[in-house]
DNA sequence: TATTTCGAAACCAACTTGGTTACAGATAGG
DNA sequence: CCTATCTGTAACCAAGTTGGTTTCGAAATA
Protein backbone atom coordinates (compact mmCIF):
# COMPACT_ATOMS: atom_id res chain seq x y z
CA UNK A 1 0.00 0.00 0.00
CA UNK A 2 2.77 2.54 -0.88
CA UNK A 3 0.10 4.41 -3.20
CA UNK A 4 -2.29 7.54 -2.79
CA UNK A 5 -5.42 5.92 -4.09
CA UNK A 6 -6.97 5.11 -0.53
CA UNK A 7 -6.18 9.04 0.09
CA UNK A 8 -8.09 9.77 -2.83
CA UNK A 9 -10.83 7.44 -2.55
CA UNK A 10 -12.16 8.67 0.99
CA UNK A 11 -11.63 12.35 -0.16
CA UNK A 12 -14.06 11.30 -3.69
CA UNK A 13 -16.34 9.49 -0.69
CA UNK A 14 -16.69 12.37 1.21
CA UNK A 15 -17.04 14.57 -1.04
CA UNK A 16 -19.75 13.28 -3.06
CA UNK A 17 -21.26 12.21 0.71
CA UNK A 18 -20.93 16.54 0.92
CA UNK A 19 -23.04 16.68 -2.38
CA UNK A 20 -25.75 14.70 -1.21
CA UNK A 21 -27.95 13.40 -4.32
CA UNK A 22 -26.31 16.00 -6.24
CA UNK A 23 -24.22 13.78 -9.10
CA UNK A 24 -20.69 15.34 -9.49
CA UNK A 25 -18.58 15.22 -12.52
CA UNK A 26 -15.09 14.04 -12.68
CA UNK A 27 -13.77 17.14 -13.85
CA UNK A 28 -15.17 19.02 -10.57
CA UNK A 29 -14.02 16.42 -8.22
CA UNK A 30 -10.67 16.69 -9.50
CA UNK A 31 -10.64 20.36 -8.83
CA UNK A 32 -11.28 19.36 -5.46
CA UNK A 33 -8.41 16.24 -4.91
CA UNK A 34 -6.20 18.67 -7.34
CA UNK A 35 -5.80 16.20 -9.97
CA UNK A 36 -6.72 15.15 -13.43
CA UNK A 37 -10.22 13.93 -14.15
CA UNK A 38 -9.11 10.61 -15.92
CA UNK A 39 -7.16 9.40 -12.47
CA UNK A 40 -10.50 10.43 -10.69
CA UNK A 41 -12.59 8.24 -13.10
CA UNK A 42 -9.87 5.42 -12.48
CA UNK A 43 -10.58 5.27 -8.80
CA UNK A 44 -14.14 5.87 -9.05
CA UNK A 45 -14.71 2.79 -11.23
CA UNK A 46 -12.91 0.39 -8.73
CA UNK A 47 -15.30 2.28 -6.31
CA UNK A 48 -18.47 1.52 -8.54
CA UNK A 49 -17.30 -2.25 -9.08
CA UNK A 50 -17.47 -2.34 -5.00
CA UNK A 51 -20.82 -1.21 -5.26
CA UNK A 52 -19.78 2.03 -3.65
CA UNK A 53 -21.06 4.78 -6.10
CA UNK A 54 -22.27 5.13 -9.65
CA UNK A 55 -21.68 6.67 -12.59
CA UNK A 56 -24.10 8.58 -15.29
CA UNK A 57 -23.29 9.70 -18.78
CA UNK A 58 -23.96 12.84 -20.90
CA UNK A 59 -25.58 15.85 -19.57
CA UNK A 60 -26.07 16.61 -15.37
CA UNK A 61 -24.33 13.48 -14.94
CA UNK A 62 -21.52 12.42 -13.11
CA UNK A 63 -21.40 10.28 -10.12
CA UNK A 64 -23.52 9.80 -7.12
CA UNK A 65 -22.85 7.79 -3.58
CA UNK A 66 -25.06 4.81 -3.58
CA UNK A 67 -25.27 3.89 0.47
CA UNK A 68 -25.70 5.88 3.35
CA UNK A 69 -22.34 7.90 4.69
CA UNK A 70 -23.15 5.83 7.55
CA UNK A 71 -23.34 2.67 5.99
CA UNK A 72 -19.74 3.16 4.44
CA UNK A 73 -16.64 2.37 6.49
CA UNK A 74 -13.07 3.29 5.92
CA UNK A 75 -12.36 -0.41 6.22
CA UNK A 76 -14.70 -1.27 3.42
CA UNK A 77 -12.96 1.18 1.11
CA UNK A 78 -9.78 0.34 1.35
CA UNK A 79 -10.95 -3.40 0.36
CA UNK A 80 -12.81 -1.72 -2.46
CA UNK A 81 -9.16 0.05 -3.48
CA UNK A 82 -7.31 -2.56 -2.15
CA UNK A 83 -3.87 -2.72 -4.13
CA UNK A 84 -2.44 -6.20 -2.31
CA UNK A 85 -1.67 -7.23 0.84
CA UNK A 86 0.21 -5.06 3.84
CA UNK A 87 3.69 -6.70 4.36
CA UNK A 88 5.17 -8.33 1.11
CA UNK A 89 7.24 -11.45 2.10
CA UNK A 90 10.34 -12.20 0.12
CA UNK A 91 11.27 -11.20 -3.33
CA UNK A 92 12.71 -15.10 -4.21
CA UNK A 93 11.31 -17.93 -2.06
CA UNK A 94 14.04 -18.46 1.22
CA UNK A 95 15.95 -21.63 1.03
CA UNK A 96 14.24 -24.38 1.91
CA UNK A 97 17.13 -26.18 3.15
CA UNK A 98 17.69 -23.52 5.72
CA UNK A 99 15.74 -24.18 8.96
CA UNK A 100 14.42 -20.60 9.13
CA UNK A 101 14.18 -20.23 5.32
CA UNK A 102 12.09 -23.23 5.35
CA UNK A 103 9.34 -21.74 7.75
CA UNK A 104 9.87 -17.80 8.25
CA UNK A 105 7.30 -17.23 5.35
CA UNK A 106 4.66 -19.07 6.87
CA UNK A 107 4.97 -17.82 10.57
CA UNK A 108 5.90 -14.29 9.64
CA UNK A 109 1.70 -14.32 7.42
CA UNK A 110 0.29 -15.60 10.60
CA UNK A 111 1.90 -12.73 12.38
CA UNK A 112 1.05 -9.98 9.74
CA UNK A 113 -1.80 -11.04 9.17
CA UNK A 114 -2.79 -10.76 12.84
CA UNK A 115 -1.30 -7.02 13.12
CA UNK A 116 -3.32 -6.40 9.69
CA UNK A 117 -6.43 -7.67 11.27
CA UNK A 118 -5.59 -4.99 14.50
CA UNK A 119 -5.68 -2.29 11.84
CA UNK A 120 -8.53 -2.86 10.04
CA UNK A 121 -11.02 -3.28 13.29
CA UNK A 122 -9.83 0.31 13.80
CA UNK A 123 -10.46 1.53 9.74
CA UNK A 124 -14.02 -0.57 10.38
CA UNK A 125 -15.01 2.26 13.29
CA UNK A 126 -14.78 4.79 11.36
CA UNK A 127 -17.39 5.73 8.37
CA UNK A 128 -18.10 8.81 5.49
CA UNK A 129 -20.64 10.20 8.00
CA UNK A 130 -17.55 10.58 10.80
CA UNK A 131 -15.91 12.36 8.18
CA UNK A 132 -18.37 14.25 7.14
CA UNK A 133 -19.45 15.68 10.83
CA UNK A 134 -15.86 16.38 11.10
CA UNK A 135 -15.43 18.62 8.20
CA UNK A 136 -18.67 20.58 8.59
CA UNK A 137 -17.44 21.19 11.97
CA UNK A 138 -14.54 23.01 10.26
CA UNK A 139 -14.21 26.85 10.85
CA UNK A 140 -14.81 28.49 7.62
CA UNK B 1 5.82 -0.10 3.04
CA UNK B 2 5.66 -1.95 0.06
CA UNK B 3 9.28 -3.83 -0.03
CA UNK B 4 10.18 -7.28 0.95
CA UNK B 5 13.11 -5.12 3.38
CA UNK B 6 11.29 -5.83 6.54
CA UNK B 7 10.58 -9.19 5.77
CA UNK B 8 14.37 -10.14 5.05
CA UNK B 9 15.57 -8.08 7.85
CA UNK B 10 13.19 -10.65 10.30
CA UNK B 11 14.59 -13.39 8.67
CA UNK B 12 18.15 -12.63 8.94
CA UNK B 13 17.49 -11.33 12.98
CA UNK B 14 16.02 -14.91 13.20
CA UNK B 15 18.86 -16.36 11.55
CA UNK B 16 21.28 -14.76 13.97
CA UNK B 17 19.52 -15.92 17.01
CA UNK B 18 19.42 -19.50 15.70
CA UNK B 19 23.73 -19.02 14.90
CA UNK B 20 24.00 -17.75 18.53
CA UNK B 21 27.34 -16.16 19.21
CA UNK B 22 28.75 -17.52 16.06
CA UNK B 23 29.10 -14.66 13.25
CA UNK B 24 27.59 -15.03 10.07
CA UNK B 25 29.20 -13.54 6.95
CA UNK B 26 26.63 -11.93 4.23
CA UNK B 27 27.25 -14.97 1.97
CA UNK B 28 26.07 -17.26 4.11
CA UNK B 29 23.14 -15.02 5.16
CA UNK B 30 22.30 -14.52 1.66
CA UNK B 31 22.14 -18.16 1.06
CA UNK B 32 19.22 -18.80 3.16
CA UNK B 33 17.46 -15.67 1.94
CA UNK B 34 18.32 -16.43 -1.85
CA UNK B 35 19.63 -13.26 -2.34
CA UNK B 36 22.46 -11.19 -3.13
CA UNK B 37 25.10 -10.58 -0.14
CA UNK B 38 25.33 -7.28 -1.08
CA UNK B 39 21.25 -6.86 -0.71
CA UNK B 40 21.84 -8.37 3.15
CA UNK B 41 24.68 -5.88 3.99
CA UNK B 42 22.45 -3.38 3.07
CA UNK B 43 19.67 -4.18 5.14
CA UNK B 44 21.96 -5.11 7.98
CA UNK B 45 23.78 -1.57 7.61
CA UNK B 46 20.23 0.08 9.04
CA UNK B 47 20.34 -2.47 11.49
CA UNK B 48 23.18 -2.09 12.93
CA UNK B 49 22.25 1.37 13.49
CA UNK B 50 19.45 0.98 15.39
CA UNK B 51 21.66 -0.84 17.77
CA UNK B 52 20.74 -4.24 16.92
CA UNK B 53 23.86 -6.15 15.30
CA UNK B 54 27.28 -5.78 15.19
CA UNK B 55 29.34 -6.15 11.83
CA UNK B 56 33.04 -7.43 11.98
CA UNK B 57 35.60 -7.64 9.15
CA UNK B 58 38.16 -10.03 8.49
CA UNK B 59 38.24 -13.96 8.55
CA UNK B 60 35.77 -15.76 11.26
CA UNK B 61 34.31 -11.98 10.69
CA UNK B 62 30.24 -11.57 10.04
CA UNK B 63 27.48 -10.54 11.38
CA UNK B 64 26.25 -11.16 15.13
CA UNK B 65 22.80 -10.42 16.91
CA UNK B 66 23.85 -7.40 20.04
CA UNK B 67 20.72 -8.67 22.61
CA UNK B 68 18.90 -11.47 23.40
CA UNK B 69 16.44 -12.52 21.11
CA UNK B 70 13.41 -12.21 23.65
CA UNK B 71 14.67 -8.33 23.69
CA UNK B 72 13.37 -7.64 19.98
CA UNK B 73 9.97 -7.09 19.17
CA UNK B 74 9.03 -7.01 15.71
CA UNK B 75 7.73 -3.25 16.05
CA UNK B 76 11.34 -2.56 17.01
CA UNK B 77 12.55 -4.25 13.75
CA UNK B 78 9.72 -2.65 11.82
CA UNK B 79 11.11 0.55 13.39
CA UNK B 80 14.65 0.58 11.97
CA UNK B 81 14.24 -0.98 8.57
CA UNK B 82 11.11 1.90 8.40
CA UNK B 83 10.79 3.01 4.79
CA UNK B 84 7.89 5.19 6.09
CA UNK B 85 4.28 6.35 6.83
CA UNK B 86 1.61 3.23 6.49
CA UNK B 87 -0.73 5.13 4.39
CA UNK B 88 0.64 8.33 1.82
CA UNK B 89 -1.93 11.12 1.99
CA UNK B 90 -2.53 12.92 -1.36
CA UNK B 91 0.59 13.08 -3.61
CA UNK B 92 -0.90 16.79 -4.09
CA UNK B 93 -2.05 19.10 -1.86
CA UNK B 94 -5.92 18.95 -2.22
CA UNK B 95 -8.12 22.39 -2.95
CA UNK B 96 -8.20 24.46 -0.07
CA UNK B 97 -11.17 26.22 -0.98
CA UNK B 98 -12.94 23.07 -1.10
CA UNK B 99 -14.41 22.13 2.96
CA UNK B 100 -13.30 18.89 2.35
CA UNK B 101 -9.89 19.54 0.29
CA UNK B 102 -9.00 21.96 3.23
CA UNK B 103 -9.59 19.31 6.31
CA UNK B 104 -9.21 15.96 4.97
CA UNK B 105 -6.21 15.18 5.29
CA UNK B 106 -5.92 16.05 8.76
CA UNK B 107 -8.60 14.22 9.41
CA UNK B 108 -7.25 11.18 8.10
CA UNK B 109 -3.85 11.46 9.54
CA UNK B 110 -5.45 11.25 12.56
CA UNK B 111 -7.15 7.87 11.73
CA UNK B 112 -4.28 6.58 9.93
CA UNK B 113 -2.30 7.04 12.64
CA UNK B 114 -4.93 5.13 15.42
CA UNK B 115 -4.80 2.14 12.92
CA UNK B 116 -0.90 1.83 12.51
CA UNK B 117 -1.24 2.33 16.25
CA UNK B 118 -3.31 -0.66 17.11
CA UNK B 119 -1.06 -2.73 14.02
CA UNK B 120 1.89 -2.20 15.84
CA UNK B 121 0.77 -2.98 19.40
CA UNK B 122 0.39 -6.81 18.01
CA UNK B 123 4.00 -6.46 15.96
CA UNK B 124 4.99 -5.09 19.73
CA UNK B 125 4.36 -8.54 20.92
CA UNK B 126 6.00 -10.91 19.09
CA UNK B 127 9.58 -11.10 20.08
CA UNK B 128 12.65 -13.08 17.80
CA UNK B 129 12.63 -15.55 20.80
CA UNK B 130 9.35 -16.46 19.67
CA UNK B 131 9.84 -16.85 15.88
CA UNK B 132 13.10 -19.03 16.94
CA UNK B 133 11.08 -21.44 18.94
CA UNK B 134 8.11 -21.78 16.41
CA UNK B 135 11.18 -22.87 13.60
CA UNK B 136 12.94 -25.01 16.11
CA UNK B 137 9.50 -26.72 16.98
CA UNK B 138 9.41 -27.57 13.26
CA UNK B 139 9.15 -30.79 11.94
CA UNK B 140 12.81 -31.88 9.73
C1' DT C 1 51.65 -10.72 3.51
C1' DA C 2 47.69 -13.25 1.83
C1' DT C 3 43.07 -14.12 2.52
C1' DT C 4 38.72 -13.04 4.06
C1' DT C 5 35.30 -10.05 5.04
C1' DC C 6 32.68 -5.67 5.19
C1' DG C 7 31.67 -0.77 3.09
C1' DA C 8 30.17 1.82 -0.43
C1' DA C 9 29.47 3.59 -4.84
C1' DA C 10 27.73 2.96 -9.33
C1' DC C 11 24.85 0.95 -12.42
C1' DC C 12 20.89 -1.77 -14.23
C1' DA C 13 16.30 -3.69 -15.77
C1' DA C 14 11.76 -4.15 -14.27
C1' DC C 15 8.00 -2.27 -12.20
C1' DT C 16 4.86 1.21 -10.13
C1' DT C 17 2.91 5.58 -9.89
C1' DG C 18 0.37 9.67 -11.06
C1' DG C 19 -0.46 12.37 -14.82
C1' DT C 20 -1.82 13.34 -19.67
C1' DT C 21 -3.78 13.00 -24.34
C1' DA C 22 -6.98 11.18 -27.32
C1' DC C 23 -11.02 9.36 -28.82
C1' DA C 24 -15.11 6.32 -28.79
C1' DG C 25 -19.64 5.72 -26.76
C1' DA C 26 -23.61 7.03 -24.22
C1' DT C 27 -27.10 10.36 -22.68
C1' DA C 28 -29.95 14.38 -21.89
C1' DG C 29 -32.35 18.08 -23.87
C1' DG C 30 -33.71 21.21 -27.23
C1' DC D 1 -32.11 13.88 -34.62
C1' DC D 2 -28.34 16.94 -33.40
C1' DT D 3 -25.35 18.76 -30.22
C1' DA D 4 -23.09 19.53 -25.99
C1' DT D 5 -21.75 17.02 -22.06
C1' DC D 6 -20.47 13.32 -19.75
C1' DT D 7 -18.02 8.65 -18.85
C1' DG D 8 -14.87 4.59 -20.52
C1' DT D 9 -10.69 3.14 -21.93
C1' DA D 10 -6.47 2.66 -24.15
C1' DA D 11 -1.99 4.41 -24.83
C1' DC D 12 1.80 6.83 -23.50
C1' DC D 13 5.09 9.29 -20.42
C1' DA D 14 8.52 10.91 -16.88
C1' DA D 15 9.87 10.05 -12.37
C1' DG D 16 10.67 7.26 -8.67
C1' DT D 17 11.36 2.68 -6.37
C1' DT D 18 13.02 -1.90 -6.01
C1' DG D 19 16.04 -5.80 -5.88
C1' DG D 20 20.03 -7.30 -7.94
C1' DT D 21 24.86 -6.98 -9.65
C1' DT D 22 29.68 -5.57 -10.30
C1' DT D 23 33.56 -3.45 -8.62
C1' DC D 24 36.94 -1.85 -5.69
C1' DG D 25 38.84 -0.03 -1.41
C1' DA D 26 39.64 -0.77 3.54
C1' DA D 27 40.05 -3.41 7.55
C1' DA D 28 41.10 -7.50 10.13
C1' DT D 29 42.91 -12.07 10.98
C1' DA D 30 46.40 -15.48 11.12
Amino acid sequence: MSNTRYTVAIHVLTLLAYAGPEALTSEYIAGSVNTNPVVIRRILAGLREAGLVRSQGGPGGGWQLLRAPEAVSLLEVLRAVDTEASFPLHATPPNPACPVGRSIQALLAGHFHTAQAAMERELARVSLRDLLEDVKAQPA
